[in-house]
DNA sequence: TTAAATAAGACTTAAATGGTCGGACATAAC
DNA sequence: GTTATGTCCGACCATTTAAGTCTTATTTAA
């Protein structure tokens, strides 16, 4: 319960390292999983996925591997979770099938889950830290 | 990720609807489930680990029910929180057969797993937020 | 042409969550 | 002292989500 899930963590693992090895060679998913013993096959499909949202630059072949696309304080990690996790969604209203008609979204929600408020808050937190905050 | 559980959502609204129901009969497990309508099994649970954890005081026999044993100002949602989710643990030290031996903790964690600061962060957040916040 | 890399989706397994059931105990009211 | 109405508590089940694996295709430097 309100635990970041793995692969948040492998995610903020993988940006943390391509920040920090930022040589003439790219780091490559194994490169990135051997280092930190985590399962290679999972970094690596967290690693595209924060490809195809832009986060990183893939390159393929022989020679590739993976570097950011932005500078680590321009990286909220928020963008980092979204880029990651499928089902993120902290602050909607949590109303299924319910009378939505006379709720005046945040008052309803505030009554019938008041923790909507807090969520709010986290996802703001998530989203005022950097990447270079973190390394 | 990062969701609260529907435990922690549905021991927050029962103590919600203590806090504001504090009349001369208690109310019951029953009576709240209706009220909110979730589950009537469940919420009983919950508010048996509230008063396990000196939250709420139970009153069993016919006229019974539970009532709030601090006010509201003096409940902090970490309190709900822990006595209602068994695992809760999220500034704990996430190795687990790792090398501690040369693990200064907090540098090695942050390493490791650079959200447990963030984790922290959302911890004080509960305990600093009292259920007088949320009413 | 080959070796080393990413890309991608299907699949399996494990764990957590949400919810239910049944029986025991407590007590106010009759 | 019996009954109705409540809490207490542990075991259980079902579903969902998370975590990890497997396989095949594609890209590209040497």
């Amino acid at each position: 319960m309100l635990k970041l899930s793995k692969k948040a963590e492998y995610a903020f693992m993988a940006t943390i390292y391509l920040a920090s090895h930022s040589g003439n060679e790219y780091p490559t998913a194994k490169e990135i999983a051997d280092n930190y013993k985590i399962p290679f096959q999972l970094v690596a499909k967290i690693l595209q996925n924060l490809a195809k949202n832009n986060i990183v630059i893939s390159f393929q072949g022989v020679k590739g591997g993976y570097k950011l696309n932005k500078n680590p304080d321009e990286i909220s990690l928020i963008d980092i979770i979204k880029a990651v996790e499928t089902n993120y969604k902290l602050t909607e209203c949590m109303l299924e099938g319910g009378d939505t008609s006379n709720c005046t979204l945040v008052d309803c929600c505030k009554i019938r889950d008041p923790l909507v408020e807090i969520q709010r808050k986290i996802d703001i937190m998530f989203q005022e830290t950097s990447l270079k905050q973190i390394l």
